[in-house]
DNA sequence: TATATTGTTACACC
DNA sequence: TGGTGTAACAATAT
């Protein structure tokens, strides 16, 4: 699934193709990323914001498929294609992406977030969960369920934990493994679960590196522990309950 | 056929 | 009122 990783290894990658190409006469001038929305920004004002979702794809210059929604062609010939096989995901073509209400309402980028913002809002949520408050894109943007897991894996914190009941240093392990783990999963071009793939149609290689999700009765590669799995907030969620505190 | 997945929204509850 | 939790919804593959 396009979490915070796949995101901006497809912005990167869209920013090499596209930039300076023209759509209808309006020339691309950059690729940029809030959260899990991509934003192409065109010269007079005008920009396509796309949201992946679960299932969504942006393929630079490749034939159109069964689940290709959109092809936006450009003025020498190459195109960009929208591929969603699930029709979760979505673009709008806007005049100002931050005037829109999606980008509006989400709380700071993930990567960009410091720790001293981070640790304050947390405090704020005493009574909620950290996991679904790692995934609540008003909090912070850009964590689904796979880096949630693998970050609080990394944390040594258990996910049903009161965010309120933190420690100082277990909040700052959660914010340090959360850079961590995003900025790893970027180098190594995002996770390939179900059907993600880059604009250039890549697998990312950041599934070996899972330790949790998804590892369900699997050994701990921690401890002696088994990978339990749990359900919050109507999601899945992967633990190791013997070193996760 | 039941379940899994996402983010948003509606609604119940304290 | 607001913080929180739960469920529904979109669509489809397995």
């Amino acid at each position: 699934m396009p979490e915070l990783p796949e995101v901006e290894t497809i912005r990167r990658q869209l920013e090499k193709a596209i930039v300076n190409k023209k759509l209808n006469g309006k020339k691309i001038i950059g690729v940029g990323r809030k959260g899990k929305m991509l934003i192409v920004d065109f010269s007079g004002k005008e920009a396509l914001v796309f949201h992946l979702k679960l299932t969504g794809q942006l393929l630079f210059n490749v034939k159109p498929s069964l689940y290709t929604r959109e092809v936006f062609k450009f003025n020498d010939g190459s195109c960009l294609v929208f591929n969603d096989a699930r029709k979760f995901g979505w673009w709008k073509k806007v005049k100002d992406p931050l005037s829109m209400k999606e980008i509006k309402q989400l709380g700071p980028d993930a990567l960009e977030i410091s720790e001293k913002d981070f640790a304050s809002r947390l405090a704020k949520r005493k009574q909620v969960k950290i996991k679904p408050l790692l995934m609540d894109q008003k909090f912070v943007a850009g964590i689904g369920n796979i880096y949630a897991d693998e970050i609080l894996f990394d944390a040594k914190v258990k996910p049903d934990r009161k965010a309120g009941g933190l420690t100082g240093k277990e909040t700052k392990a959660v914010f340090e493994s959360m850079k961590k783990i995003l900025k790893a999963a970027i180098k190594a071009g995002g996770s390939s679960v179900r059907d993600y793939v880059d604009a250039g149609g890549r697998q990312g290689g950041f599934v070996k590196y899972h330790k949790v999700y998804q590892k369900t009765g699997q050994k701990c590669q921690r401890c002696p522990g088994a990978i339990r799995r749990i359900k919050l907030g109507g999601r899945s969620a992967h633990y190791c309950p013997e070193c996760q505190k």
